[in-house]
DNA sequence: GGCTTTATATAGCCTCCGCTATATTTCTCT
DNA sequence: AGAGAAATATAGCGGAGGCTATATAAAGCC
């Protein structure tokens, strides 16, 4: 084989991370087991403790790496509707059926959440991500409302944490019940924040 | 000891119950151990298993008993302060900083969503309970609606489902970084919820 | 091509924990 | 009071899983 060792390692690091992500949200984060993340990277527990020297610096690394890619491709998506009402469906909709693989993003920011309830370390670095969150939806928003797009009720400083919030709470409860969350509330109340006033009906 | 079987048996049940959400919230599901929760409850496992069989029986029980007081609790004391926005802080203080064991309440909370969302009969427990929580919001606001005291921009039927979202969400976001995300923010995002146009600075 | 270093695999220890089988205590009923 | 039933306690099995010690394989280096 004509791989250098950084690559080897680097490989084997990825392969263990996407592994883990999967199993975390898939089994809960003290549900899976190293060996099944492992069999799942094609490797084997020794080589999990080689790289990161537990499970929970395994799950520290996650961590640091996950960046959560779906959520940059919802705000392209959402770019590309014309209406504002479409805009933002196709936002709701990544977040409650997400396509591909995005499933288990979710399932797995609410795994890290609960344990970051639990360990500080790991509650500031996610702390950190949401801080991050917010701003990237605050200085959105403040450029919709700039162009007049959207004329929220509320300051743009506190716009992001309440976005968030909503999709967050929405999505939950749309997990339990499918049926009574469905994209007709999540439009109201987005609408709602962003001052949005219902041009027409939205169509599907 | 003058008690009869059937007392004892419940005392010992409620126990057992009781320690099961302390100990869930504590440890997690997963983390929290039959020994431990029949310790606390002064109790051995062997009786856990007398009385629900098996782990899952002990969270299926507690699932089906927890009525979640705390929340009654908050809509009482939320009568009580006279201006709006003095009510809608005291509910979110109740969300955000519980008063004494409020706290792992909403723990317990977030644990028992996490595993209903691997169990088919939890879920839908849930879903019931959170339908309940959706209604009782979505009359007291029509109530407060009726009386002029909120003109909230979305319809009746979908305001309950926006309010415990954003709760739910904010109080997350909270969690993770209590001075981000204060009273202030969630008052914002009540008032806009609820359409309080924010009569004059609120009084702590 | 050999020698060293790095990366991954193998095997197994040890603890924890869910659970069961059985003993013991507490109430019930006559 | 004493036999039977119900409730709780005790002891320990068995498996899972985190982790370590060590062996093998792959790359680097001269």
């Amino acid at each position: 084989m004509a791989r250098t060792q950084a690559e080897r390692r680097a490989d084997t690091r990825d392969r263990l991370l996407q592994a883990a992500a999967a199993r975390f949200a898939a089994d809960g984060i003290d549900g899976a087991s190293i060996d099944a993340i492992a069999d799942d990277a094609d490797r084997t527990s020794g080589s999990v403790y080689a790289h990161f020297g537990s499970k929970e610096g395994l799950l520290l690394a996650l961590l640091d790496s996950w960046k959560n890619d779906v959520a940059v491709a919802a705000t392209a998506e959402m770019a590309t509707a014309p209406t504002m009402p479409g805009r933002l469906a196709a936002l709701w909709r990544n977040f409650a059926d997400p396509p591909n693989d995005g499933a288990h993003w979710v399932q797995l920011e609410h795994e890290l959440w609960l344990y970051a309830t639990r360990h500080a370390d790991a509650r500031d670095q996610l702390a950190d991500r949401y801080r991050d969150i917010r701003r990237t939806v605050r200085d959105e928003m403040g450029q919709w409302r700039a162009s007049g797009d959207i004329t929220p009720p509320v300051a743009d400083d506190v716009l992001g944490a309440l976005l968030v919030a909503l999709l967050i709470g929405l999505e939950m409860q749309h997990r339990l019940d499918p049926d009574a969350i469905d994209e007709r509330v999540a439009l109201a109340g987005l609408a709602a924040l962003l001052g949005v006033t219902e041009p027409t009906e939205v169509m599907t």
